[in-house]
This record gives C-alpha cells, structure tokens and sequence, in this order.
DNA sequence: ATGGTGGGGGACCCA
C-alpha cells in the first residue's frame, strides 16, 4: 500500500490537483495538510467520487488537516489528548492493520520568537502522545510537514539552514531525533542517501526551477514496519503544474 | 537571508 502526505496550501484552490493526482498516483492513504477550510466546505463528496472516504478537522485561514483513504477510516483521533490547541494540526485514524498520524507541525517563523517557543512545546506533546500511541499500535506511520528538515542533505543551502535558522536549528533537529528515538524511521533515508531531494521549494526567486528546497515533508514508520518499507521518495510532479502548492507529495510504499 | 510569491480575505497574517 502507498501512504503518502501532502501540504496542498489551500485545498479550496488545489482539489483539481489532488483529483489529479490520487488518479495518476493513486495512494492507499494520504494524509493532507493545510486545508485552510472549515469542516462544512471539506468537499468529501467530491473525493468519495474519486475513490477516497475522508476525515478532517480544518478551521477557517489557517492550518487544517485531513486524512483520505480507499478503505475505512477508524478510531479517528483529532488534536493532541490533553493538548490545549485551538489550531487544526493533527489528525489520526487505522487503516487496515496500520495506524496513520497526520501532522501539521508549527512553522515557527523564527528562532527565539513566540511561535518558536510552541512549536517546541508542540513537538514535546507530540512526542509524548506518540509514544503511547506506538504503546497500542506497533504499526505505525507518522507523515506530515514536520517542519523541520532533517539534517545537510536535506537543505539546498547548508550554510543559510544551519543551526540557528528556522526548521534546522538544534533544538528542532533535537525535537526530530527524539522523535525518531521513539523507535521511528524516516522512511525516505531507507531507500535514498543522496542529497538534494527536495519536497517544499518556496514560491519566490523562482526556487522550484533552481531547486532551492528543503525535505521537510516526511513519512515516519515505526520499528514494526519498518521491515514492510519497499521504497519511498518525492513525487515532483505536481509542483510542476500551473498554480502548485508550494509542497510536492512524500510517500513511502508497505508491503 | 530577504521578501522578488502565494493563500486568505479584504488590512495584514502566515508561510
């Protein structure tokens, strides 16, 4: 089955890009960020066309997230428990044998400011929910724009995106990694070393042409699956069509 | 590293 995560920017402008691509793609399930749409607007009807149930949990401007699957959705956990948010960032449910956490992760603006501090707080959360998680659901994929980008490779700019810059300062990269030691496996470095592979290139200086990007959407897997990974990577294509989201798909393919 | 772009919504905020 393929699992794959996408930040659509907006998904009132890219659902023609999303029918788009569940049908050239085709996913098993994939978890959205970004939405920026209140749950009445969530066109599911226009998925259930396409092939896909769907769970969501958006609010008006900001943040949003969905989760779309060809097969039931179940046990649908929506925000972090006993995280006090009012931004729409997580949601969860099983599919088959597999539980799927869909995150939107706090961008942070900039290191040291208000919104830094709580996307540190937010990750601490996560972290802690997710180890329960793992705790009842050994097969487990943890997907979305994290936000962060994992380490060198993974940045078009090593220099600019060091340790003092925001989504590869230390302290994030430290959030990841604890993350990661939860007995979880960003599923792109299974199957690919090389540096330069990119899923989110900003919209301005014409950064997608030149690859100036970064590898913040990622596909984790826990130590259960990790045995089931047959590959993973990024799918460019859609960032190639008129008016993209500024993000490409990450995926990874279980057995 | 910015702000040259983009989305939302209707002036700025967010990324």
């Amino acid at each position: 089955m393929k699992i794959a995560s996408w930040n659509v920017n907006s998904l009132n402008v890219r659902l023609p890009h999303l029918e788009q691509w569940l049908a050239e793609f085709g996913p098993d399930v994939v978890g959205i960020q970004e939405t920026k749409l209140e749950d009445h607007k969530f066109p599911d009807a226009a998925l259930a066309a396409a092939g896909y149930r769907s769970v969501f949990a958006g609010q008006k401007t900001y943040n949003g997230v969905a989760l779309l699957a060809r097969g039931a959705i179940e046990d649908v956990q929506i925000g972090i428990p006993g995280f006090e948010d009012e931004q729409k960032r997580v949601i969860a449910g099983t599919i088959g044998d597999v539980r799927v956490i869909n995150l939107y992760v706090v961008n942070g603006q900039d290191v040291g400011t208000d919104k830094y501090g709580y996307k540190l707080r937010w990750l601490e959360a996560v972290r802690e929910w997710i180890k329960a998680e793992l705790a009842v659901y050994p097969q487990l994929v943890v997907l979305g724009d994290f936000n962060i980008a994992p380490d060198a490779r993974d940045v078009h700019d090593p220099e600019v995106w060091n340790e003092t810059h925001i989504l590869t300062s230390a302290a994030e990269r430290e959030a990841l990694q604890a993350l990661l030691g939860l007995g979880l496996h960003d599923a792109f470095r299974l199957h690919n070393e090389e540096a330069g592979v990119f899923s989110w290139w900003d919209y301005r200086m014409a950064a997608f042409r030149r690859n100036l990007g970064l590898r913040i959407d990622l596909t984790l897997v826990s130590d259960a699956l990790k045995p089931r990974v047959t590959a993973a990577g990024i799918d460019r294509a859609p960032r190639k069509l008129e008016r993209p989201s500024d993000h490409a798909p990450a995926w990874v393919e279980i057995a």
